[in-house]
DNA sequence: GGCTCTCTTTGCGCGGCAGCAAACAGCAGC
DNA sequence: GCTGCTGTTTGCTGCCGCGCAAAGAGAGCC
């Protein structure tokens, strides 16, 4: 297996005030893999075997409930931990990962986690902060699904893809993986049918243009308005 | 002021792993503050300059939309860490803190928050795991807002409430605290007259007695049959 | 005790959105 | 090119739960 080169994750977040030789020896505790689009990385309270750091590549992580149901918990980004499920008290995972693209992740065993963190207690606190973050994440989103209707939310869920994972093009910002109506709407709380009908609207307004699998949006500060409530 | 006992915090999760002596180390840090029912401990975007443990009472942490409205983000028991905004990366509290019942908490100024995990990172270790728990219960409640229909997620709001609160009476559970329909109706994403109607069937149906601010449960496995989408 | 304030109950009507159904359109694979 | 699959659009119907309104009931206070 080709080895990594601590270049490529010295500016991570999670690494942040680390020095170059902690680095390497955080490092060489990682394997680099590969997922293939479409492949699971890990599975529903499968055991935590192991956590991540996403080099390349985009994930979807999701729940499902008894009856079959899913909900989007979000999109992974190159760059950020996922899986840390021992760090957080659990040891089995509490959602589905899955490669949305070709993707290539750091792996590194969870049993290392207690050992790693009392070596260098850095890790920690920067988890804590990533960690931290995801709970302001979740939290906005309990407040927009308690407060908001379907439209603004589902507004509000496009600016913030477009946000972590937007990629500029020449008409607007366009998500830069495929993303169906359907995920959009295990994001929001709502149907396809709903996002569909409500994503038409907006195409006919000039707000977005959107394909198979494809997001762009063209107005992003109309659709801020609209996500805040006001009338564009 | 008078000085707090280290058996008194000994125990708390927050504090799991330390020894005695740094347990007195961090009280002498520490300031024992009163909250009379009513008061605000923090409030949502002010300055974050205390991080607080709850030693006796209840809080009742809330946001507030741009627009007015209210969410329940959580009820704190004695015991809980709250107000941990510095640990998470952030300045501002994210919500707003206040005692339902007259409470005591231990507070501790945010300043001190990188010295104290600095010098003992076990602290930053076991706030990952507490901010991981409740990463998870919000995760829980936007599954359960994307997926169930209002009465599911009363009985959810309920059930969580007893286990966390509860305080074993004759009849059942009751929830240890003042809570309105109202509350409960910013905890589940709907309105005070639906919870209203909701309890008043549940109470004829025999589940669960309840009067003003106050709600015992008296058949948590009807309750919990029909949490999971069952038919009771 | 009586007053007032806050919390709760209950009825009624409407609307947003889900659920169902069926047609349509990219895209891949052969 | 054709075929099949998966994702998308759109119409229609029904109903859950919100919004409004108004009465009822505890609890505190003087």
């Amino acid at each position: 297996m080709a080895s990594v080169d601590r270049t490529v994750i010295a500016d991570l977040p999670l690494f942040a005030g680390l020095a170059p030789e902690q680095l390497d020896e955080l490092l060489r505790e990682a394997q680099s893999v590969r997922y293939p689009k479409g492949t699971t990385v890990f599975q529903q309270d499968a055991e935590a075997h192991s956590f991540f750091v996403l080099l390349h590549g985009h994930l979807r992580v999701y729940k499902l409930t008894p009856d079959g149901q899913q909900v989007v918990v979000r999109f992974v980004s190159a760059g950020e931990v996922f899986g840390v499920a021992m760090a957080i008290g659990r040891t089995t995972y509490p959602a589905t990962a899955v490669a949305v693209v070709d993707s290539i992740a750091l792996v590194w065993p969870s049993v290392a986690w207690p050992r790693l963190i009392a070596k260098h207690p850095t890790l920690a606190v920067n988890t804590l902060q990533t960690v931290g973050s995801r709970l302001q994440d979740a939290h906005a989103r309990v407040v927009e699904m308690s407060t908001e209707q379907v439209e603004r939310r589902i507004a509000h869920a496009l600016l913030r893809l477009a946000q972590q994972s937007g990629r500029k093009v020449e008409a607007g910002v366009q998500i830069d993986f495929p993303i169906s109506r359907q995920d959009v709407a295990e994001m929001t709380g709502t149907t396809l049918h709903t996002v569909s009908r409500v994503l038409s609207a907006w195409e006919d307004r000039g707000f977005v243009a959107s394909g198979r699998q494809k997001i762009t949006i063209l107005e992003p500060h109309r659709l801020f308005v609209l996500a805040e409530g006001g009338l564009p």
